[in-house]
DNA sequence: TGGAAGTTCTACGTCCTGTAGTAGATGCTG
DNA sequence: CAGCATCTACTACAGGACGTAGAACTTCCA
């Protein structure tokens, strides 16, 4: 279930998961006005986003309110490992990964890696 | 630039990385046979893939053979990058992966790390 | 009760993908 | 050299995803 997510989507995505608290579809378009697009135009996504399971919603009064299923840093972290399964040798991949991120990356590894 | 490989191009591209020598249209075809499809839908196939930047071929004969840009560990690990490119926050989410995979996966991890 | 604002449904062009046929080029074989 | 077996190039077409949005219906609030 690879689930994928376009270009709009993601944008969309990224004004939800830099809100602090639910957000509505007037939120989202408001924050992405310079794109030019129609308020329905953002509904169609963000109703997109909720059947791909990225989205819950809430009718709060006369509108919804929008919250990520998971964190940013939690979907990203499956995209990389929907990656990495696509893989024979995982080793070789990591060893490729690892060689080409920066020193910060690498420091955030080794971190991660001391907490088991 | 994010190329995109499909499911019938994800199958080629497995049985070209699996072949030590460059590999003919009518190998991949008899590779995948089980899949039941025409000969010509795998050159198509195989084209697609060309134009996307991850074959390149040479004519030898009447024939071509074609040849991947990229190890296969390499495009991987190239694609995870890319998820990764798309965290504001990277070390949050190298933490959400590393925590994730198994040890056998943090063992190689390690050891990349070692190699600085 | 009449907007203003929100929602749902429907729509449509475009691009990607799966799938393949047809016709033209080319090399082997007798 | 003539044919046949192969291979390639070009074209096609349906279905799904995506970008984009209008029309119509619902629902609060003044």
């Amino acid at each position: 279930m690879t689930t994928r997510v376009s270009g709009l989507e993601r944008a969309a995505m990224d004004v939800v998961w830099g809100a602090a608290a639910p957000v509505t579809a007037r939120e989202v378009a408001d924050a992405l006005a310079d794109r030019g697009l129609a308020y329905t135009t953002w509904l169609t996504v963000l109703g997109r986003l909720e059947r791909k399971g990225l989205l819950s919603r809430d009718k709060v009064g006369r509108a919804h309110t929008y919250v990520p299923t998971a964190s940013r840093a939690d979907h990203v972290a499956v995209l990389m490992e929907q990656a990495l399964g696509q893989a024979e040798d995982r080793a070789a991949v990591l060893q490729h990964f690892v060689r080409s991120v920066g020193p910060e990356d690498a420091d955030a590894l080794r971190r991660a890696l001391e907490g088991r």
